[in-house]
DNA sequence: CTGAAAGCGCTTACAG
DNA sequence: CTGAAAGCGCTTACAG
């Protein structure tokens, strides 16, 4: 930083004013063309680059967002921050990630972080324990500078903010029903994301699905550093279990592991929906029907949202966006129309 | 933003000067600690945040650091990653994070907009275009303005910057050394990051012990989206291949899956051991053994060490540090001691 | 068409 | 112990 050279610097050696300096450099109609060709040409030269400092001691504004995630070793969030990076940098604005790691105390420092560091939006999935206790004040801590938040996939009532999310109740109907229809009696939601709305939202439209055919609703909760291998063998051994929905991917593929580890095969004795939609799902043997939550597009509407809000272009009344999630047809499902062994 | 408070607003309801308000708040000793008193509690009230931007300009340093990688839906660089948000907030720094797309164009456009934020060092992995091209004009340009980079992973010759890696070529050695120890005859490269520096010196190593062991070195380019079945069948079918060494963890899961899928089983016939360690390869069945290529290790050295640097702790010469890697025992290689068929 | 001046919000040597 | 002043690097209304 010591080299960069500033507008005082070039004013003295083209002996100019630092105003006029300043104005060719910014292509004013005030300055002559020789002058702003002379003044472009040192400052080439020299590499000049404005201190963002002093700009953004004028303008009040970084373009620089704030995001805040859960968790980065997640194909989800992966997926959304790639989207969030890929619209920022388009629409010139920087990103400065922060990690909660789930801690709601992460996550309030990165608020007040990012506060500090004037960024002109923060963009959050809040972290389990944030949803789990519903202290929430630290969100409410940007509005009080004027800074706006959006916050997706993962949402808070409440909060005063844009929200971008799926239809986890709807796609948790749409995967039950779709398990039911391709003739599973037994469908179980395996959930190893507690204490997130969208959890809570899947469990809800599982239930409703599962109840409405007569069936029991049946919820295993999974560790995933501890898989609950005796619970599954119990299900299956009971003939309780011929059709699964799980929350996350890391929770499918273990689930998956430990059916065919159990010795009963998929899709035939065991058919699996998972939710997120990653190569692991994709690569894994047989490969599994996932239900793509549309992570980039997520990532990507929460940006271009945040900027129409920073530049004032939506209403002040916060906003929702809803993306369509897609159930994503592999080999751990049987297709429509194929018939279980029961009903031939 | 608009609400922010600032010293001189505070100043006024405490009918004291800035000065005074700035040094109490900066617990200086000159001032008065009734004074100090006031002061604070007036600025808790308010929530008192100094604009980051006029510290900027004072002391022209940020605690923010710019990282530069190919990519985010990778399992190494999302670790390394976070590694660096962990080190780098236990620091008290930020980190903005541009992802290259293994471009150039991309690469150079996130190094100046980094120089142009003032952040007080770079981290990069440069793209695989840059160490193709080896045109590296924008990774000098830092230096221009005295901020430091610190390379990992991917290393460039010839950039004046601290450098964390492993020792490509020794672990591929070992690598290589393990699968013909445990009695394959027929070990092959399959290389899925082609024009990477890392690469070179894991084909190298490959190549070294491959001939020294009067095998026939053979390199399969693999291209993810468009996996060279034939060429994979061909050589299995010519009983060309018994073992294999792969380059990442995309490329090593869809080599086991289309071994498996042309019939052959893993690790008996076929034998793998994939760099990378991440969930894919440790979920995959049967679970791949893997090189750890401690990649968050390498992500909280470069932190810790651009820190040092910043700091003026680190002798002016760059300094490498190359970490030791690390093979992950799983199923896919057949363990010491028990000998091939052949051997018997 | 060019320049002097004020101001963004902070810190710090210097006076008192 | 407190305060006035200068300065960090920029922009912009205002004068000339």
């Amino acid at each position: 930083m010591k080299n960069h050279i500033t507008l005082k610097e070039l004013a003295k050696q083209l002996d100019l004013s630092v105003s006029t300096v300043s104005k060719a450099l910014n292509d004013s109609p005030e300055i002559s063309s020789l002058t702003k060709k002379r003044v472009k040409e040192l400052a080439d030269i020299h590499e000049y680059f404005p201190n963002s400092f002093a700009q953004g001691l004028k303008f009040k504004k970084t373009r620089t967002l704030g995001v805040i995630v859960p968790a980065i070793l997640s194909n989800f969030f992966s997926m959304v921050l790639d989207g969030i990076e890929e619209k920022a940098s388009q629409l010139g604005y920087k990103v400065i990630i922060c990690i909660s790691k789930e801690s709601i105390q992460k996550e309030k420092q990165a608020v007040e972080m990012l506060i500090r560091s004037q960024v002109d939006g923060i963009l959050i999935s809040p972290s389990k324990e944030t949803q789990a206790t519903l202290k929430t004040d630290h969100l409410n801590l940007p509005k009080k500078f004027d800074i706006p938040i959006v916050m997706f996939d993962r949402l808070i009532e409440g909060i005063e903010a844009d929200k971008i999310s799926i239809n986890d109740t709807l796609e948790a109907e749409l995967a039950t029903m779709e398990l039911i229809n391709s003739g599973c009696k037994q469908v179980c939601y395996f959930s190893g994301i507690s204490n997130t709305s969208v959890n809570e939202n899947r469990i809800e439209g599982y239930t409703k699905v599962v109840t409405q055919n007569d069936f029991e609703p049946k919820i295993l909760e999974v560790n995933c550093d501890n898989f609950p291998v005796a619970e599954l063998k119990k299900l299956l051994k009971n003939k309780q279990l011929d059709g699964i929905i799980t929350s996350d991917e890391l929770t499918t593929i273990l689930t998956a592991r430990n059916i065919l580890g159990c010795g009963y095969t998929i899709p035939h004795e065991v058919s699996l929906i998972g939710f997120t939609n990653g190569k692991m799902g994709e690569t894994f043997i047989p490969s599994l029907t996932s239900i793509d939550q549309k992570a980039k597009e997520q990532g990507e509407l929460a940006v271009s949202t945040m900027v129409d809000r920073i530049e004032g272009i939506l209403p002040p009344e916060p906003v929702s966006f809803i993306l369509k999630a897609q159930i994503i047809q592999r080999d751990s499902t049987r297709k429509f129309g194929i018939k279980d062994d029961a009903f031939v």
